[in-house]
DNA sequence: CTAACAGGTCAACCGTGTTGTCATAAGGTG
DNA sequence: CACCTTATGACAACACGGTTGACCTGTTAG
């Protein structure tokens, strides 16, 4: 129960760790980054971005209050990342479609810190940079306030949602990935057409799309849903 | 790298557990699932799931191989009460969408689960039973076969994944919960409309919203979407 | 120059999945 | 019925995880 964070306002002494560093909030963030990119998700926790940082890992208690304010921190960078790269060209379609598939390779890429941001608010400088440009895409492109905010809402989980659950599947060792395939090879594709005749009919077209990620295509689902709506709502400009 | 999985066709000796219990794939799978209704999800380990069943948690490893494998079979358990539950009715768009919210609302109470089931395939029996079932629905409206694989594909996984994040945002302590709408309401909905216009035109409905899960509304985005590729493909048989 | 205290460190606690080893009762066999 | 094999349960241990209370020390304000 004892508040051992300062808010980062009040920090002034700087000291050194035992091995020379010096500790920041944007340094243990950085290093969870690259922990993260150089070793995969799980090779983030407490004790081995300690060791990375080169300092006891009860030291970055002093940052955060717990592991889950960390990754919390990581994920607002992330999307100060994922928005910087993104240049909206005015075309609300594309706009939508180029964030999502950028937003979805970066919760594929950090998915623990994904799954986090998808259901917390962090509150922070990038997040809300971001839920205002997308607001403001949408809005700009002629939808009614409370059918933005309904797009908006289901766009941001959607990414979210399948970036985290795509890269569940990217952890796999190589062995088990395969073996998931052959499953659907060995199992479903051999299933004989007088008891399953659905999967018998399509087992080919199963094969296939079962081994990719299926965000692709629901994003597009997502977009054709909304450009109808908007096509309804508004009188019809063009075409 | 021992096996000491028996599969349970060879099952034979039946030794009761020193506080009497005689063990089974079943019994077993059945206790985790109560587990987890009745303590949530976090409830659910090998060493609690041994102590609920009154055996050593080491003898799951007799019936399962790792604690993976043991949730995939509860993943197929749930799919299996899940498609129990559901009654067809001939209309495929309300059909899916009964279904649609019932996966979600069982991924909701099940969400270790869910997060398996959705990126690897169990090839047990309530699993195939489901793949058939939606395939059916979907190639019996009339969905050409790679149409079909590809909403089949996107409908589940929109399930899961929401169902997931869902879960992981009911699974926070009230307090948490609470805090997190506070920051909509403290944060977002004060900031100012010259700054931040769009957030600013739309806060009454981001408040409401965001507290909700975005799953119901995406659901409808998707069927909205399947609807309008259907009419486009087919030349239209009525209305 | 000195006193206060921020912040780094240490050791410990309790939880997790997993495995090597052992012991014993079940059940087929004669 | 008695014996032997072995399936299966139990035990102890390992490595890893997050977290915290207590301590110690360098930095900095006064």
């Amino acid at each position: 129960m004892n508040e051992r964070v300062v808010p980062p306002a009040a920090r002034r002494r700087r000291r050194p760790t035992k091995q020379g560093v010096v500790l920041s909030e944007e340094l243990i963030v950085g290093t969870a980054l690259r922990l993260i990119e150089e070793h995969g998700a799980d090779a983030l926790s407490v004790r081995r971005l300690g060791r990375a940082l080169g300092a006891d890992p009860s030291s970055l208690y002093r940052y955060f209050r717990t592991a889950d304010d960390l990754l919390l921190a990581v994920a607002d960078e992330l999307i100060g990342r994922t928005l910087h790269a993104w240049h909206p060209t005015g075309d609300w379609r594309a706009d939508l479609r180029d964030l999502g598939l950028r937003m979805h390779a970066g919760a594929l890429a950090h998915p623990r810190a994904a799954v986090l941001g998808s259901y917390r608010v962090t509150g922070r400088v990038h997040e809300i940079r971001a839920v205002e440009a997308i607001l403001g895409v949408l809005r700009g492109a002629g939808f009614p306030d409370p059918e933005a905010v309904r797009i908006y809402h289901a766009f941001v989980d959607q990414a979210l949602a399948h970036g985290a659950l795509d890269s569940a599947s990217a952890a796999m060792p190589r062995a088990a990935r395969d073996a998931e395939a052959a499953v659907w090879r060995a199992t479903y594709a051999r299933l004989p057409g007088d008891t399953h005749p659905h999967i018998a009919a399509t087992a080919r077209h199963l094969v296939a799309d079962m081994a990719h990620s299926s965000y692709p295509a629901a994003l597009d689902l997502l977009l054709d849903a909304a450009a109808a709506r908007l096509a309804a709502a508004a009188p019809a400009s063009r075409s």
